[in-house]
DNA sequence: TAATAAGTGTTGCATTTGCAACACTTTACA
DNA sequence: TGTAAAGTGTTGCAAATGCAACACTTATTA
């Protein structure tokens, strides 16, 4: 379960989603799950399965921006979805919470026990939300494909505690998320090796300086 | 004064500082503001002046990663800042508030009236600033040049509502933006100039398609 | 387990981009 | 108001990158 209902018990969880007036939908695959909903704010809480946010260009290319999965959190609070150059498609089965934006302060939660606790998590995802997005931001400004893969790599290395770390994602969606060409990345992760500042085995990253 | 204070009169931003026990401190031009700081998490909000948030590469690179002046926040709600690799320096002389996380569900606030409305424009400015970095990095992961400025120009023309507006900064700060050599940047500005896909007066573009 | 899909590594080539070095204009401020 | 600083536009060139087209390996699943 996501981290908004951190810390409550299983009934305290079907109050709160009863009090938020929280409403969930299934979706099949390759859904848009924006086309009909209202310009409201809302959260929307993946609880299974994931989503692509996926920006549709000035002469109709598209460019997936983000995946999400089980857990995390979208919707107005996150992204500008006002407008037709975004669209969410669900990637698999999908199950979405929503909750109005305007419920979270409703009369009856705030006299609720537990509020104090939801309110905390809210912030707590919406901080680690923007700790992700500007983590990302500064490989995205990195000038060369070389300083965003070490730079990628740097950071797997300060969060895992060691020179030696195995990423958790593969190298296909290592050069989505760096946007960069995935055969240019392979070629410069190619260079580094030779050049001896990594050692690759898989997904096992070893760095050298 | 900041976005975090809206809805509350100044008597009430007085108390509410008091209880979340906030500090605030001026820094001179060009100070590195995180250096004596603890790692507890904190809200940091620029009340006057501006900052530049830097990356310091494995080999003694900076990039400037963002920009930010009176009214946003930083801090580990928005960063990780938790390593030596990020620097936040003062471009100017500027004013800056903390506000311990663990402060803002004190007993003391809790119970005081304008909590709701503090708690709210907390999570509004937290989604306000998960917004623009989002917005940044839809940009970012487009592929050329090219595409980011018409992204950009996209952008602000809905903003704006119309297909002629004013930029509201210059180009020097949108090549940063855009993380795009500058140079290269009016170089596909002009391309763009002379294929009839704009016009430019200034800061004064002309979207002509 | 056979077949299909997804992921990886390589390479040639054209294009895009960054870099450096200009000249020129506008803005800031002592 | 004069001088320095900041911003703009241009261009040649080298380097980096995207694209396309492969072959090959590793999952996935009917």
């Amino acid at each position: 379960m996501t981290n908004l209902f951190a810390n409550l018990s299983d009934k305290e969880i079907k109050k709160l989603m009863q009090v938020l007036r929280a409403n969930t939908v299934t979706y099949r695959k390759n859904i848009n799950i924006l086309s009909n909903r209202t310009r409201d704010d809302y959260i929307a809480i993946i609880d299974s399965g994931s989503i692509q946010i996926i920006y549709n260009d000035y002469n109709g290319n598209k460019t997936i921006i983000e995946e999400l999965s089980a857990g995390e959190i979208f919707g107005s609070l996150t992204y500008s979805l006002n407008n037709d150059e975004i669209t969410c498609i669900t990637k698999e089965e999908t199950q979405i919470t929503y909750i109005e934006y305007s419920q979270i302060t409703n009369d009856e939660i705030i006299k609720s026990d537990f509020y104090i606790i939801f309110i905390k998590n809210l912030i707590k995802l919406l901080s680690d939300q923007l700790n992700i997005s500007n983590q990302r931001i500064e490989l995205l400004t990195m000038r060369t494909t070389r300083d965003k893969i070490l730079g990628y790599f740097n950071h797997q290395s300060i969060i895992k505690g060691g020179k030696t770390f195995i990423m958790p994602i593969n190298f296909t969606e290592l050069a989505s998320y760096l946007s960069v060409d995935r055969s240019s990345m392979t070629r410069e992760i190619s260079y580094l090796k030779e050049e001896g500042f990594i050692k690759t085995n898989g997904r096992k990253i070893t760095l050298l300086y």
